[in-house]
DNA sequence: TATATTCGCAGGTGCGCATATGACGATAAT
DNA sequence: ATTATCGTCATATGCGCACCTGCGAATATA
């Protein structure tokens, strides 16, 4: 960023979220909205997340299904960790990962749905 | 899942929405949707997209709401042009950017909101 | 004048590779 | 029987290298 970034003095604080829709967005809104759609904007990723949609699968499965090597869907899963979208659980040997909220489910499925939308039209 | 899974052949066609949630993704689905997210991963893009949720703004406002420059609001919007995602239309010297399709829409306030809840959560 | 386009550069990111950590099973020594 | 050691599998981590992307400056175009 430059030095001399006009800086978007909201002090909007205290609101509803109902109305928040209306509001401007706060930047740390718009940074965790940009990480997060970072980690989305990847072909792997997306694989991964939505196999663990409605499915608890460890890193093998999910590098089979994602039709990566385990290695790389660990990375990956380790972003995803830090970041929070998903968590892992020992099981064994074997690290057990699943989605971290409802929030991410339907984010995922809405974007998958426009993107379908955008494919067949 | 065995070892002999591999290229979504796309030949379901005739599929409801409903149950799509339930399918494999295709290629191009998911190319498609990494292809939106990348662009939403960028703050002065979401920025800009989201001033432009429910208005029709030339690119000086934009970039003066997104906090850029024009040159560089410029370009985020060619970005966004090219992908389909928004679509400008000249009005004399200036070109006025709206919102191509409700998805979008959707999309952004589904993101931001579970951006809101991950700031304050 | 307001937008658009092109080019060059710095910074970030994914992948392959090698390696480290951790857990389980087997086997052998005490 | 206990425990110590080895080997292996599953996952994680650090490094180097291409590749991509955003910004700035200059230029072109409407």
């Amino acid at each position: 960023m430059a030095a001399s970034e006009r800086v978007n003095s909201r002090q909007v604080k205290s609101r509803e979220p109902a109305d928040r829709h209306t509001e401007d967005l706060s930047a740390e809104q718009v940074d965790a909205a940009v990480t997060t759609f970072g980690l989305l904007a990847d072909a792997t990723r997306v694989r991964i997340l939505w196999a663990l949609r409605d499915a608890e699968l460890d890193v093998a499965t999910l590098a089979e299904t994602a039709g990566c090597r385990p290695t790389v869907a660990s990375q990956h899963l380790a972003k995803l960790r830090l970041a929070g979208l998903v968590v892992g659980e020992r099981d064994g040997r074997r690290v057990v990962y699943r989605l971290q909220g409802a929030h991410l489910r339907s984010l995922l499925t809405e974007a998958l749905f426009h993107a379908d939308h955008q494919v067949s039209g």
